[in-house]
DNA sequence: GACATTCTCTGACCTTAGTCAGCAAAGTGC
DNA sequence: GCACTTTGCTGACTAAGGTCAGAGAATGTC
């Protein structure tokens, strides 16, 4: 990590919120005070109740309180107690509300075409695929991954997903209970290891690893959401992965997948790993991998 | 201007201010109030003008009188007369003030450190070029062009440079007041006109028209900074002079330059000027070019 | 039914950021 | 020497953003 990087960002860093970040806020402002507005907002189309806007926006209890009582005193929103739970209370845009929202929105999106209109077709086309570069690098770096239990919500959700889309994929058919398996107690200690990736709180990926006394660790189960691809995940994914089987004591790791699966198959092969003859009849494979664990030297987490 | 661009850039928008803008203002505040620090790293380690610090952070006399103020009473700083002008005070460190300024710089290395740690070393790459290139776009569609006074001192400024840079590039030696000279009434109202490119109130290039009653106007003394390059200014600033010369009836420019001037022979190129025999005796000149004006349809400032 | 917990609201309070009008000292132009 | 401008300082004021403690109602738990 150079000297020159650092300061290329402190750079943008300066750049962009003299020219975005100022505005954002103080543009979105309108009339009404920033977070008035930022709250109008957060409440949306449908409404939502008080204490959800209190953690999305990381309020105190008392001031969001007073935001709401300004708001609807403005007219533009209306507070009732939910159906369910009549301790909560949601709040829902009111007519007047939706147009300030709406304007907002333009607002958002003048200042958005503001940026654009100095620039030529082809700077806008590469200012907006810089924008896109930088988001996603962005948001590659604050995705966190966790040892999760395979029976845990989220877990299910990201095997849920990932039989899901080899299922949509293939015309085989997959089925996990059959052939090589990942069954919860196989990836919980002491047997192995689950990992989720969580962007926002929300699963977006998942992984796990199946220690063995003598034969090499198995990796199992990898999947990145769709919406998540492309930002180099995977490889960070799959480096937890060969990680905690090196800490498991595997010398050797071992990784099955299909065929439809492209771009698992050229990150393992881009990863260091080599194909070799079918290790087990797991009838849904059609390539399989071995990787030898070496000591790592100063790895990036 | 699509709506996906739109769209694009107010996600960016949204990532960033999370994780940059967020750090970058409310983390520099150490314990210190923004305002305070803000100010506390433009006086810098040279010391600075009281007037020059106001003007810099656009804020209210009395305001910053009342931040040195409190700064000088924690000991950060010292306010002394200014030896010139006994009105004017001068703000420097203190020890104490410096290490402060240290810890505030530091903690944006680490900031930036921080967006970089989890990535790998080619994604690492992949942002820093990214946010290169948003940097320069954003700037790029900052800078003004206004039309100045040839006599006025940033044009004087930029016509030095423009003469400085010449003379470092060629062996023969460039000078102004030979061949097809730009002399101030030549490029003044009504004989023509000047333009000078601002990024920050900073004279960062120039350029002028000089209109001709029977004859193609003629097109002088284009120049852009060498850190301004790269951002497609030069072409912006080539359609402002153009419109100039179109405005001012003229059918058809002229521009003469010099064969080490690659950059510009490019554009010149690229942007529709095609080359033709020897218009005048310039002895500086190897290319000349014209172009016909078209009719202009529905122009991007 | 007693008790704890959750959720919202209220009043009191604080800091930060910033504006405005006016003043005094110093410098400038004639 | 006089009028005017520049520069910085001060006091009074405002708005926004936010924290904290506690009250009161609804709900959950035993």
């Amino acid at each position: 990590m150079s000297d020159a990087m650092v300061e290329q960002i402190r750079r943008f860093n300066r750049v962009v919120t003299e020219r975005v970040g100022a505005l954002d806020d103080r543009f979105l402002g309108l009339e009404r005070p920033l977070g008035e507005a930022r709250l109008l907002w957060e409440i949306g189309l449908d409404g939502s109740e008080v204490r959800v806007l209190r953690s999305r926006l990381g309020l105190d209890s008392g001031y969001v309180s007073r935001l709401l009582r300004s708001l609807q005193a403005a007219g533009l929103i209306k507070l009732a107690a939910s159906g369910r739970d009549r301790r909560v209370r949601v709040a829902r845009l009111t007519a007047a509300g939706r147009r300030e929202r709406l304007a907002l929105d333009q607002r958002s999106d003048e200042l958005a075409r503001s940026l654009l209109a100095p620039l030529s077709q082809r700077q806008r086309q590469r200012l907006v695929a810089a924008m896109r570069d930088v988001e996603r690098l962005l948001l590659c770096g604050i995705v966190e991954i966790r040892v999760v239990d395979p029976e845990h919500a989220d877990a299910q959700y990201c095997l849920g997903e990932y039989v899901a889309e080899l299922n949509r994929r293939s015309t085989r058919g997959f089925d996990p209970s059959v052939g090589a398996t990942a069954l919860p107690h196989e990836v919980r200690p002491p047997a192995g290891q689950f990992f989720v990736a969580y962007l926002h709180g929300e699963p977006i990926g998942c992984g796990g690893v199946k220690h063995h006394a003598d034969t090499p660790s198995e990796i199992k189960r990898m999947w990145i959401a769709p919406q998540a691809r492309g930002l180099g995940l995977g490889r960070r994914l799959l480096e937890k992965l060969e990680d905690c089987a090196r800490t498991g004591g595997a010398r050797v790791a071992r990784i099955e997948t299909s065929a439809v699966l492209t771009e698992a198959l050229a990150l393992y092969r881009s990863a260091g790993w080599v194909e070799v003859p079918p290790f087990n009849e797991e009838p849904f494979a059609d390539h399989w991998f071995e990787k030898v664990l070496s000591i790592r030297t100063a790895a990036a987490t």
